[in-house]
DNA sequence: CCATTAATTAAACAGTTGTTTAGTTAATTT
DNA sequence: AAATTAACTAAACAACTGTTTAATTAATGG
């Protein structure tokens, strides 16, 4: 019969991994705004049209939930730099398409760095022990040395300069709320403003790290 | 008498300004971890040593406590660039100085830019709308301005430079608790750590925004 | 179509948190 | 030295928050 051929599940309500990511969409939101402590389960469960019980159905607790959406957002960034091939490019073409690479997640995921921030100043910074994260961190550096050590890049700390890379990278993003009262006629995360400030952002490292 | 000679206010316990000052200190240093709703007065009053009920008794109430702390940072921060005299200095020099300058106020107010962070992702901004923090932002777009309108720097958008170049020197310090996973054998903010990477950031960005 | 399973809800629970109260102690004034 | 003021404390309070419970509803499979 025609109705026993419809292969796997495609129903609407009552979905278990529609429900799941429904609450995993709003716990980032609120996590990435209020951190681990200050998250109410309650403002989770509301924005995600759930009750608080369903919430601690699925995911325990609020801390086991927060661990699932670290994993998510690093599993996230994991794949983002994975289809990243830069061996095969000059250190200038390499630092170049890490750049645009690194600002498209952020685009795409805004509310990673500010989760990774909240990680930062509340809890010891757990998430900078994750490995996804060090790798790409590691690969700029490593990216960086090849370049000083070629004469095409300034002959610059690699370290100090990953860090400084990263952070005119994501500054802008996970600032926005602040940035955005300085001139607010403009709407810092509008698909114009976005690649004026990507263009910006390259021409400014690649003026940075160059030789001469 | 010798004793009625001692010309103002010099005791120990039960001192007003003593014990208001210990409860800001220890705010500040709550509220730049969990932000405004995240903190918990409790922790504030045994960081302090004192109890929960004179943190209402000297501030009311938490909300209160959050904007005298955001009041000390902007008072700050206007000091600290107030004694910044930047008008007869050529662009880069100017530029160098206000750099320097910027990340010495980190140095010295090491939960300000957290507290500014926490603004920005939880409370729709409020900081940035102070006018102080405003003031040393187009000031330095205006030098920029300046050097570009001069040739000596490179025809970038000063706007956008501007938050590049805050971002730089003040991402180091308000992520280092992620940082510092990533070479955990380097303390970040050790002295010797602070004025390298105070050189490799000036390096950086004059290098950047120079013309040619 | 009935039995079983799983998703969902409302209510209750225990622990926490911000704030208030009433009382105590130290300093200041007269 | 007594009286007055102000800093301080312990306890109580009500509101809130994370989690659990028991009951309800929808889907699934035989």
């Amino acid at each position: 019969m025609s109705r026993s051929v419809q292969p796997h599940k495609a129903k609407q309500s009552r979905n278990r991994e529609i429900t799941k990511a429904k609450i995993l969409d709003a716990a980032v939101e609120e996590f990435a705004q209020y951190g681990l402590v200050g998250t109410r389960v309650e403002a989770i469960a509301n924005r995600s049209g759930v009750t608080k019980a369903m919430v601690c159905y699925y995911f325990e607790n609020k801390e086991k939930l927060y661990q699932a959406v670290l994993q998510r957002l690093v599993n996230g960034l994991n794949e983002a730099f994975e289809q990243l091939d830069i061996q095969q490019l000059s250190p200038e073409q390499a630092l170049e398409a890490f750049i645009r690479q690194y600002i498209a997640h952020e685009v795409k995921n805004p509310y990673h760095g500010m989760i990774w921030f909240q990680e930062a100043l509340q809890n010891q910074g757990e998430f900078g022990q994750q490995t996804g994260w060090q790798e790409g961190f590691q690969r700029l550096t490593h990216l960086l040395e090849r370049g000083v050590s070629a004469g095409v890049f300034r002959p610059f700390d690699p370290f100090l300069t990953t860090i400084n890379i990263i952070g005119i990278c994501s500054f802008y993003f996970d600032a926005h709320q602040n940035l955005k009262h300085v001139e607010p006629t403009q709407t810092l995360l509008s698909q114009k403003m976005v690649e004026r400030q990507t263009q910006e952002v390259v021409n400014f490292i690649l003026a940075g790290v160059r030789a001469k």
